[in-house]
RNA sequence: GGCCAAGUAGUUCAGUUGGUUAGAACGCCAGCCUGUCACGCUGGAGGUCGUGGGUUCGAGCCCCAUCUUGGUCGCCA
């Protein structure tokens, strides 16, 4: 036999009885059983095939063999006596002729054992990444990674849009994200960035003649990790289309997720176009988030008046608001769990009581709420065995206090989240500028490529003094399913004149836009297609497919939280001959 | 950068009010075992309790500092 092998190692069934076969894999484990017998566990990508050990000369051919060396297996397939029904090759074994290391495993000690990974160490799992990924429970987060990029992919080219690869080294962005830069070594004092998203690229694709363009695109941002947010790079389904409207965009996105959702995820049901639409004040109203969680069907509705004057000073004269499960069964003690976990989460601390079973408030700030007990009855609709959380303060921190105290009363209350399940929706109608914290003006909430929603009409009304500025909403949405924010999308900004107005609003003008986006400035004079697009991140679209919280276990070689890879040692110290050609004087101490 | 939590055997963890020689499980090593499949049984090796100070007759435990890791906020147009 030439091959390296004949079959693989989740191949072999009763029908291959009596083949002479040859495996190859990984010696995963070896149980012996007297002194001439043993079974050993033969794992390759596919599967694992038990070997059985009968004679002197094949047990002398694994006697000094660590687990984990790869070893080549010649031998006969046979029935087994007593099968195991729990493995697809459980009805055979084989009985070796011939056993042959191909790679030895120097150590009979590992830093994890491989089927337990999970549990171990994350910093141990990163370091040695190449044995995390030999456990078949992490592999299959990998192979899921794939096969869902690729069925985007296939979804993306049967919808008529095309995948154009846009530049990694490309120019700094002056907004936005931190960006990674490099040293141009043939220009003296100059850097190229790597790309936070490809997004000026695919706006230039479209003003170039390209109707539909896409890219599985990696994306470098220097920002600070997350559970959910890996540092340094990840990859966004990027996507954009010509002479298109949000409409446009929602109905493919529409058509490509679910199918994929429901192929791929845990979850078999995923919600059917339209997905619901959300302005963005609502969502942040009843649910206290712009990523709310759909399949939990509590909401937030605002007591603020309701108790005013209650003399409890923590949410007197604040914006409060509340949020009722009217079948709580908490005990004490998880109640104050769970606000202690919101505390920590929103750095303020929410408030609870309880309508209890002789109708009478109770527990938490109950005694606070005596006066206006008739009103929240009847405000909140409360019954006996009602709960209330209570979140205050100023809007936006009430809102998201009750949000986060929503999110965790709907996981922990039965019957309140329906789990099993992929909710969409889209939140429209963000605002397109607000007043910045710290400049107290007038600034952009979010990005200044969106459309402001009504155009320049729109603008001018605005500049006019016939309309606050802050009730000015952009084209802009973002997707969201099971309270993971997807993506960020909009209707963009395609007319020099409406953008250079859209600029004036916070203070710039024509040179700013002309400065900041010259390409793309340059570009829309050039006559320009109305265009929209969106880019849901492909690793937060496999974290919930996967059903992993951490995002660390959908990358295949991902950084740690301090953007280190600690398996290759980057960053790393270089040689000052490359700083000298890149023109950069070191400066500081070298460590080691 | 702020706040919270954790750091004890190769790995995952326990360790009570500060008190004798710091334990368990898995892994590893040796022996036994001819149908195991998370094999089983017997025995063994393996520890600077993250690091540095302090309090104390005595510190894994208390205090201070520091490092590392995780969570969270800032940040992520």
């Amino acid at each position: 036999m030439m091959q390296m092998r004949t079959h693989t190692c989740n191949e072999l069934r009763l029908g291959d009885v009596g083949k002479q076969v040859k495996l190859v894999g990984w010696m995963e484990n070896v149980r012996t059983v007297g002194s001439n017998f043993a079974f050993v566990v033969l794992r390759d990508f596919y599967g694992t095939t038990q070997i059985v050990i009968e004679t002197e000369d094949m047990m002398a051919a694994i006697r000094d063999v660590n687990k984990e060396s790869t070893i080549s297996v010649e031998g006969v397939v046979r029935e087994r006596s007593s099968k195991n029904p729990k493995q697809p090759t459980g009805e055979i074994e084989v009985v070796p002729s011939k056993i042959e290391v191909l790679g030895r495993c120097r150590y009979n000690s590992l830093p994890f054992e491989i089927n337990r990974s999970r549990e171990a160490d994350e910093t141990a799992r990163l370091k040695y990444r190449y044995l995390d990924l030999r456990n078949p429970a992490v592999k299959n987060n990998i192979i899921l990674r794939c096969q869902v990029i690729a069925a985007i992919r296939a979804a993306m080219m049967e919808r008529g849009f095309l995948e154009i690869t846009t530049p990694i080294l490309t120019a700094s962005s002056p907004e936005g994200a931190r960006d990674y830069l490099v040293p141009a070594r043939k220009h003296p004092g100059k850097f190229y960035a790597l790309p936070q998203a490809p997004q000026q690229f695919k706006q230039l694709l479209m003003t170039s003649g390209f109707d539909r363009y896409f890219q599985i695109a990696p994306c470098f941002r220097d920002e600070d990790a997350r559970g959910d947010r890996s540092p340094g790079e990840f990859y966004q389904l990027d996507m954009e289309m010509a002479f298109a409207t949000q409409d446009d965009v929602f109905a493919v996105l529409e058509d490509v997720l679910p199918p994929i959702f429901a192929k791929y995820g845990t979850y078999d049901i995923a919600s059917s176009a339209p997905f619901r639409r959300i302005a963005y004040n609502d969502a942040m109203e009843t649910y206290g988030s712009d990523k709310p969680d759909l399949r939990i069907d509590l909401v937030c509705q605002d007591i603020s008046e309701t108790v005013k004057g209650c003399g409890f000073e923590p949410i007197d004269g604040q914006v409060v608001k509340a949020v009722v499960v009217k079948d709580c069964k908490l005990a004490r003690k998880a109640i104050d769990k769970l606000c202690a976990d919101v505390e920590v989460q929103t750095a303020n601390k929410p408030f609870w009581f309880k309508l209890d079973d002789s109708g009478e408030l109770s527990g938490g700030i109950a005694k606070f709420l005596g006066g206006c007990k008739g009103a929240l009855v009847e405000q909140l609709g409360l019954v006996p065995g009602a709960f209330v959380g209570v979140a205050a303060g100023k809007k936006e921190l009430a809102q998201k206090t009750a949000g986060v105290l929503r999110n965790k009363l709907g996981a922990a209350c039965e019957g309140h989240m329906d789990a099993e399940r992929y909710e969409f929706c889209w939140i429209v109608d963000f605002p397109m500028y607000e007043i910045g914290e710290e400049s107290g003006e007038l600034e952009f909430c979010h990005n200044p490529f969106s459309m402001p929603s009504g155009g320049l009409e729109t603008l001018l009304k605005a500049e006019r003094g016939e309309i606050d500025p802050l009730s000015i909403y952009a084209d802009q949405y973002d997707l969201v399913c099971n309270g993971v924010e997807l993506s960020s999308g909009a209707v963009r900004n395609h007319d020099p004149e409406i953008m250079i107005k859209a600029f004036e609003m916070v203070g710039l003008g024509e040179e700013d836009v002309k400065k900041k986006f010259p390409a793309m400035y340059n570009a829309f004079c050039y006559g320009a297609p109305p265009h929209a697009g969106i880019a849901p991140g492909v690793d937060r679209i496999v974290m919930l497919l996967a059903g992993e919280s951490s995002i660390r276990e959908i990358i295949p070689f991902p950084m740690n939280k301090n953007a280190q890879d600690l398996m290759m040692g980057a960053p790393s110290t270089v040689e000052q001959k490359q700083l000298d050609e890149l023109h950069i004087a070191f400066v500081g101490e070298l460590e080691e």
